[in-house]
Order: structure tokens, then sequence, then C-alpha cells
DNA sequence: CTGTTAGCGCGTTCAG
DNA sequence: CTGAACGCGCTAACAG
């Protein structure tokens, strides 16, 4: 590996001159610029990035926290991310948090070790008084998930209640009467209490019924994450005196897993069972029948979240504090 | 930011001291590591990673390429890889190549520039002669994709053409007479020529074919990549004059995509076409009817490829220069 | 067992 | 316009 000392010892100058060159300084005899990339380009040189951030401070690396990436939720708002990132020359570090608070604090320490120089928060586990001690390390963006408490920090997500409202309303609106709700609950997770984002959503919900004048059996609840929790929640339900004869569920997945196992007992979706789903994932539409479910705009929460991540690097004045995206209701053959 | 100096002098030792109690030393006395702790807890210190890293060489960080890592296939071997590397200390660097043969050498700087430790390929569009001069940087491994001429780099994947020739046997077998391919290909990928493991595929379809002398028309292949392909797919083989009555696909995106219009167009799948998949993703089960696929060990694919990256790392021996998984034929409903 | 010393590769004054 | 000199934070070799 050669070093600018090489590379200056080549050119016949300094190491100072080397190093004006690269950053493109103002003031360079033409003639020796010309010398000092020619010896670049035979040497193979590329400046050591450690000594450079050891001097300077920016390392152009984001942290991003997911809880797996397996999920296509979060693999398309990862993808979003680094599109925007790799536009401003950043790269992304993958932090698979696995939904362990441990993890999760570990990676946090990257921004305290300076080994990058951001955060952002998809997946999130541990409450603000946690976290907030890091926040003086460098910038925090909430996207997707976020904390109440956490004031100063840019969230981008979408209306969680709003998007439950529109979903339990359509379901009233079209006759059913004995509405079943599942919340978003990742098993991984080591806290047992809701998230903000999960109890925003069953807000929704709750409002929706109550507006109504439904009647909201406790026993109608589940909680789950997975397609196997899906059929899991089928067979529950199914177990159930009075039964449900439409649910809204937490993610496109839990909603497969329900409707396979409805259709496997021989139910008919949307006619004995109507079923919702949450994030419109491209799945959404191969399943028989077509689900309905809740867009949620993973593309522009990704990109947006890293945005104000690079407006935060920057110092540059802070786009909007707390920013909530459109989430529709894309109606289709389930319900 | 308080660095070694700062808990130097609060100790009341020199910053070796400190350095040796960070680095689990022997020799150091009881009284003063304690001292040296408190310190460090009191401060709040966290060692400066790049200045670390100049003085030594190892990053504990390594670059994993994918051509995009909405993918599912990809999202599950990145997952796998994690997993192994989080369990030996070690980081991801989530390098979204989005199939550009600049931005995949672009990445492998990361290796020339010392930011990585080493460089694993899920994904790969650039030819051997060009990444070859990036190998004497660090270790390189090839998951999933792989170059014959990169003679002494481990490869980590399934035998491609073997699993063609079990999925097209198993049509020849059913009775299928008139049996299409769908090659993988990747619209974004800025090479024309068939990666080695699109051709080993397709070598496992041929050899089939030509051992059961079945007649296999020009026109019966086609190439794609998502869901769309696969629609656009069944549309054109929908205007052939001698229709196939099968057709073996290099995803279950395809697959799913073609199944999706052939039933809009009142085919009865696997009757008048039978359909099979690549990949066996988690949606397999979930479409109408159930996907006949080849299953993809991706679990261990990552694992082993980052276990094998992590040997190579630690110049321990090297496991094996050349490893393929088993993928065997799932057939379920669609064949 | 411990402090002193000497760089790792680079950017940035500060005098020319 | 250019080079000499210094230090970023840390580790390792060398004397005690």
């Amino acid at each position: 590996m050669s070093t600018i000392k090489d590379v200056a010892l080549r050119a016949g100058v300094s190491r100072s001159t080397v190093s004006r060159v690269m950053n493109n300084h103002p003031y360079v005899d033409e003639e020796k610029r010309r010398a000092v990339k020619e010896a670049m380009m035979e040497l193979g040189y590329s400046p050591n990035s450690s000594a450079q951030r050891l001097r300077g401070t920016e390392t152009r690396t984001i942290a991003v926290l997911v809880s797996r990436i397996v999920n296509p939720f979060f693999g398309a708002i990862v993808d979003a991310m680094d599109e925007v990132a790799a536009e401003h020359s950043y790269r992304l570090i993958l932090c698979n948090t696995r939904g362990n608070a441990n993890q999760e604090l570990h990676f946090l320490q990257l921004l305290q070790t300076k080994q990058v120089d951001g955060v952002i928060f998809a997946s999130l586990v541990n409450d603000w008084e946690t976290i907030r001690p890091f926040s003086e390390y460098g910038p925090i963006v909430f996207c997707n998930e976020y904390l109440r408490e956490a004031e100063g920090v840019p969230v981008i997500t979408i209306n969680q209640k709003q998007a439950m409202y529109d979903a339990t309303m359509h379901l009233i609106t079209k006759g059913y009467e004995r509405i079943a709700y599942c919340n978003i609950y990742d098993p991984l997770k080591q806290q047992s209490t809701l998230s903000a984002l999960a109890e925003d959503r069953f807000l929704g919900y709750k409002k929706a019924m109550e507006e109504a004048k439904m009647s909201c059996d406790e026993s109608w609840r589940f909680a789950g994450h997975s397609v196997e929790d899906g059929k899991r929640i089928f067979k529950e339900l199914n177990n159930l005196a009075g039964k449900p004869d439409a649910i809204i569920t937490g993610s496109d997945e839990i909603a497969a897993g329900i409707i396979a196992e409805a259709k496997g007992n021989g139910w008919r979706v949307p006619d004995d069972l109507a079923v919702v789903g949450f994030d419109n994932q491209p799945t959404a539409v191969l399943l028989d029948p077509k689900l309905t479910t809740i867009h949620q705009p993973t593309l522009e929460m990704g990109r947006e979240a890293m945005a104000q991540m690079l407006a935060a690097v920057k110092k540059e004045p802070k786009l909007a504090q707390v920013l909530y995206l459109a989430a529709p209701l894309l109606i289709r053959q389930s319900t």
C-alpha cells in the first residue's frame, strides 16, 4: 500500500503539495499538479481513510438500524435510503438489531466512537432515556418507529392512527360487524410495552369503533408479526365462541397467514372473513384474493429520512421536525 | 469527546497504561486498572476507532455487495451473514450496487482504502480481470454468483446446473412436452453477457432436454427478473404460435408474475401451463397454486460465506475452495 | 509492572 | 505558490 509520502517522493514534491492536489486546492502549479496525479496513477495510490478521519471528523457513513433486513418493508426503506446516501457519496452500515435492546445500544456506540456520522432508527426498542445520551455525539433520525418524548429528533413516519381509522371505517361501512384487531408485535423485541407506533395504530381502530358505536370484544385482540403468527391467529380466532367476521392486521405477512389458514379451513375470504393488511408489500397483489391493505410509502420514507439525516450532518437547517406521510388504504378483494 | 490522554490524566497514569487496560493486557497493577476503569466511566470515554485503525490494521467490517437489498433472496443472505459476523463482533457495510459495474468497483475501493477487511460478492457484474487487482488488498469471497476464472477465491453457491436439470426432469417425467425456459437476467446489469451462474443453469435445462430428446424451440426462451417481467413474459408466450405447456423460471418473482397473468387470462395452472420457480421465497407457499420451486439454502449460504471470510481475514486455513450446497426441488401445486 | 518514545497517514498552519 | 513542522488518538517497542 502506497502512502502520500510515496507519491510525494515520486512526484518530487512535498507531502503538502500532494495533499493540496487531492483536495483540489487552488494555487498549485499546473505542472506539479499533473506530476502528482501521474504519480498517484502509477502507484495506484488511494488515501487511507482512517487517517483522513482521524484528522478531519466526518466518516461519510450512516448507521441504519432495522430489526431484520429480511423483512421486505425494511428492505425497501433501506434501499431508498441507500439511494439518497449514494448520491451524496455516503455509505450505509447495516445494523440488524434483531429486536435486541443491547444490540441496539451496541450499534449506537458507533456514533459515540465516531465510526458513523449519524444513526437512523427504522426499528426501535430502547426508551428515550437510554438513547438520549448518545444524541450528543451526532444526529439521530427516526424513520417509521418513533418515541414521543424525543424532542428535537426528526421523525419520518405515516399517520398511524389515521391509517387504522380509515381501515376500520372501511370495514364498518362495508357492513362488517365483529371487527377483530391484530397488533403488530415483534416477538424478538425484549420489552413488553407497546411501541408508540403500535399504540397509535390501536387508537385509530378504537376511535373508529367508538364513533360507530361498535362493540369490540377484548377476546378479538391478537398480536403477531409473521406469516406463522397469522396462521396461529386464525386458529385462535376459529376457536372463539363469537367469531369475528373481519380482522385488521399490522402487516401483510400476518394477513397472508390468516388468509392461507382460513382458506385451508374452508372459509371464504372476504365472505366469511374480511382481512386487511398493512404495508402493501409487492406480494399483496399476488395473493388470492388480492389483499386490501394500507400502503406505506417506503420509498418516500427512506429518502426523506436520509435527506433529513444528511441535512443534520451538514448542520443545515432542519427541513421539518415531524413528517407524516400519507398512507392510503388500498381496497382490493379481501374485504 | 474525551481521549485516552484525558483518562490517563484523571487516573494519574500514562497513556500506555490506559491502553493496556483497554486491551486487557496482563501485568497491570490491579489498583491502577481499577482507577483507569473508573476514570473511563466518569468521562464516558470510548476509544476513537479511526485512530485504532490507523495504528493497527483491522476494521472489523466486511463489505457485502448485492444488486438490490429489497430482493428477499439477498435480504435473507445478508441476514445470515450478519448473524455470523455479529457473533464475531464484525460489522457489515451494505453495498447496493444496483447492477452497476462502476458502483461495484467503487465499493471494491473500500478494500483498497482499508475501510473494510474483506469483500463478499453476492451479486457480481465485473469480470475477473477487473476485480483481480483488488484481491491483493484483502480477501474476496463469492456467495451465490461466481466467476470461473477466479482461482483461489472461495465460492459458496448451489449446483446451478444440477438444480435446473432436476427441475426440467421433473416436468419431463410429469409428461409436459413443450417446456419453455426463462433465464434470470437483471435488467440493471450493464453487461450483456450471461453470468456464469445463468450459464450453468441453462446448461442444466439443456442437458435434461437433450437426454430426453425433447425439442426445444428457440422461441421458448425468455429472460427476466421481476414480477413485472413475469407478466410480460406470459403475454409474449401467449402470442406464440406453438404455445409451451410448461416454463422454468429463474426466480419466484418471475413465476408469480407469470401465474398471476395466466390466471387473469383464464389459463389454469398447472393444467394449461406448469410453472417452476427458483429460490423458494416465503411467498412461494402463499401463491395459489402453491409454487413448485427450487429451494436455495440462503441461511447456509450466508453463514458459510461469512465463515469463510472470517477465516480468510484471520488468515486461518481455508475451509474449502468451492462449496456447492444442495438445492432440492420442492414439488407443490404449480406443476 | 510502568512510563517514555516513536510513529501510523494525513491535513493544516506558518513562514517563506 | 510551496515545504517544514506539528498533532489528530492510539499502540507497541524499549528501557527501566
